[in-house]
DNA sequence: CTGAAAGCGCTTACAG
DNA sequence: CTGAAAGCGCTTACAG
């Protein structure tokens, strides 16, 4: 392998010569500069970012830790921050943690021993908010609380129900099932964070939406029930509950479910030979390219993983900057704990108070066009807050819906 | 930060001695580990491994270069391939040229930069086959010829072709028409590797699917039209094409094209009232979640994921040992070329004849089973070969074919 | 503007 | 079994 040294031996320069030409850095006579050119082209020369690297103490990496990537949800997730990290300089290492048999634990000691910058938390997780809180690296989670501090980021769940609750009042629902994960989670993973949910807070912010709409439809005295589907992404659980959804309810006239699970309903519908949406309705959460492919363009609530993507790259970026202070590479610079600059300790600082909760005073949109513009503008405005941000979501009338 | 030098110090030993036990190598006595054990948790101590990256001139880490990763056709290869290296000690970098300006390059940097120990490429590339060649580092091309000395992997297509043109001929089609890619690019990608073509390849394998039926549709005298979509992975396309195809031919009676574009022409068909199987049958390539969410569960000519992601990720491994002895680090190896060893200049073989295309004399087989445990066993028999791996692929039956 | 030196944090021969 | 030393390949103050 062929490295600096060689090139500067070929040119007849020091190294720090180089390494000026190389990083265009600094001041390097014309003359020099062309000889370590020539140099470096007739060798053949690649730096060597390992090296870099090490100096640097960054790697310009970041992990984005889902379930897996084979479900389409993640997937447009997933695509969207690549797409954010790229524009931003970051490389994004695919963190699964279904090919991982301790979960996200392996990322996490990734992400301490620096081989990555930090990471995007979206995927569940069982530790209690203290472990997360304790990690002192860049982490901003996606769609859950992980512990004061820590950043999070998600759709207007809230907002969703709504939106879906009027749209079911409106056209005169009678009976709606819902689809969807075990409910017993709704409480199991909450118990672990009892400040959070004092913060008005939830694990699975995705829950806020089924409470919501539950509640939406309660006020307006319409029946609703609620059809337990196994672990999310598991196709066979999708099918298998669209298939008892309608043999245990044969009035049902309105079904809310991911986009899976709303594309499994409209195929058992259209088995059972219901017409849609005259005597069924069908509405997707999520508003993935599977709604798409459906058997009809399913009327969706769209999460906009645009502006999801783009916050939650900001807010990463940001820690990474703000963390750039402390264990600073080049020179001396071991010293203990005297650096805490003006930036103070972005790991701990208080997190509910700077939540700013964007879209909130929205008018529920139906619109189709995203409200990516503002969210990503708030997003920027508020950069230097930790808290909650939320993003909001619209209604996508298609085929399924009266 | 806390390195190994402050171990050391308060342990009392030296580096060295808590570098073997971090790394749990060498001979340390017991009462050494043990304070030294002691330190490391005083101190809360984790091992940079950037450092060791440099040192090893490794990270384990390969990238997997797509399209884009919103698409599910390259969801779940790169899903069954993060799984893959992921059993292999590897990470996964994600590479989407769709967000990358210079396409592939930015990536083939960073493998030569050492960031990256190799790359599965599996998206388009304009480059001539001796850029590919002469990168000389860890490579291996998936559904695509690059050039002699990288490895490649793909589906049997032109089983795929067979086995669609058997289901359509014995079930009495009469009119059939294909959606897929502009047929352009059939020839005009192919222009850029001629040898690869005497050798019986063509850049884009998945062509031959198409090659393959029309060829036996042609010797059935079954009637045949080709619809173009635009870019794969671009929803519109298919859309348009799926209504341009009822409106142009209105005696079709097959409809044949990948997962998304057979669940579109399911609802456009839905839409204008045919009776599907009866009237028209449906075939998708590729088996993805996508066929299955469709309007009908699809039948699918289904690409082996598994398989395919496992002789990938094998062939690359291999690559990456055998390119270990070159430019190994550690002590004096600053060598320029003498080192040749009896692994030979891998990156230069020759390939066309090591190829062992596994599957072809297979039957073709009618099965919801994977073969996935032959081609992998395959696979790993030849290892040490190059050149083109052929993972075959399966009918599965759906509701839409009689 | 250029070069010698120290350093990034860890590893591995190599003497003791 | 343990430690001092050299080294991974590149960077950045710091003298000239």
């Amino acid at each position: 392998m062929v490295g600096m040294r060689d090139v500067a031996r070929k040119a007849g320069v020091s190294v720090s010569t180089v390494s000026l030409v190389v990083n265009n850095a600094g001041y390097v006579s014309t003359d020099m500069r062309a000889k370590v050119e020539a140099a470096m082209r007739e060798l053949d020369y690649i730096p060597n970012e390992l090296a870099r690297n090490l100096y640097r103490d960054r790697t310009d990496t970041v992990g984005v830790i889902v379930p897996t990537i084979a479900h389409p949800f993640f997937a447009s997730l997933t695509s969207a921050l690549q797409h954010e990290f790229a524009e931003r300089g970051l490389k994004t290492l695919l963190c699964s943690t279904v090919d991982a048999d301790k979960g996200e634990a392996e990322y996490v000691d990734m992400l301490q021993r620096h081989m990555m910058d930090g990471i995007v938390m979206a995927a569940h997780t069982a530790h209690p908010a203290d472990y997360w809180t304790s990690i002192g690296r860049p982490i901003v989670a996606f769609d859950r609380y992980l512990g004061p501090g820590i950043p999070s980021v998600d759709s207007d769940h809230e907002q969703g129900g709504r939106l879906i609750a009027r749209q079911l009042i409106d056209s005169g629902a009678r009976h709606v099932v819902l689809i969807g994960g075990p409910r017993a989670q709704f409480h199991d993973l909450a118990a672990h964070v009892d400040d959070a949910v004092a913060d008005g807070n939830t694990t699975f912010p995705t829950v806020r939406y089924y409470l919501t709409l539950e509640h939406e439809l309660d006020a307006a005295g319409v029946r609703h029930d609620y059809v337990e589907a196994g672990e999310v992404s598991e196709f066979a659980g999708y099918a298998a509950a669209a298939r008892e959804l309608f043999d245990r309810f044969d009035d049902v006239d309105a079904v809310v479910s991911s986009d899976t699970g709303a594309a499994l309903c409209v195929q058992e519908a259209i088995r059972r030979g219901f017409s849609i949406p005259r005597d069924l309705q069908i509405i997707a959460y999520d508003g993935t390219y599977v709604a798409d492919a459906a058997g009809l363009r399913l009327s969706v609530i769209r999460q906009d993983f645009a502006a999801l993507a783009s916050v939650l790259a900001s807010r990463l970026s940001d820690c990474i900057a703000a963390g750039a202070g402390e264990g600073a590479a080049g020179g001396a610079s071991k010293s203990s704990a005297g650096a805490a600059g003006a930036a103070g300790d972005a790991g701990t600082a208080e997190a509910s108070d700077a939540a700013a909760v964007s879209g909130d005073g929205l008018a529920d949109g139906v619109a189709g066009d995203t409200a990516a513009g503002d969210a990503t503008d708030n997003a920027a405005a508020q950069s230097g807050g930790f808290g909650e941000t939320v993003v909001p979501v619209t209604f996508v009338p298609g085929e399924t819906t009266r």
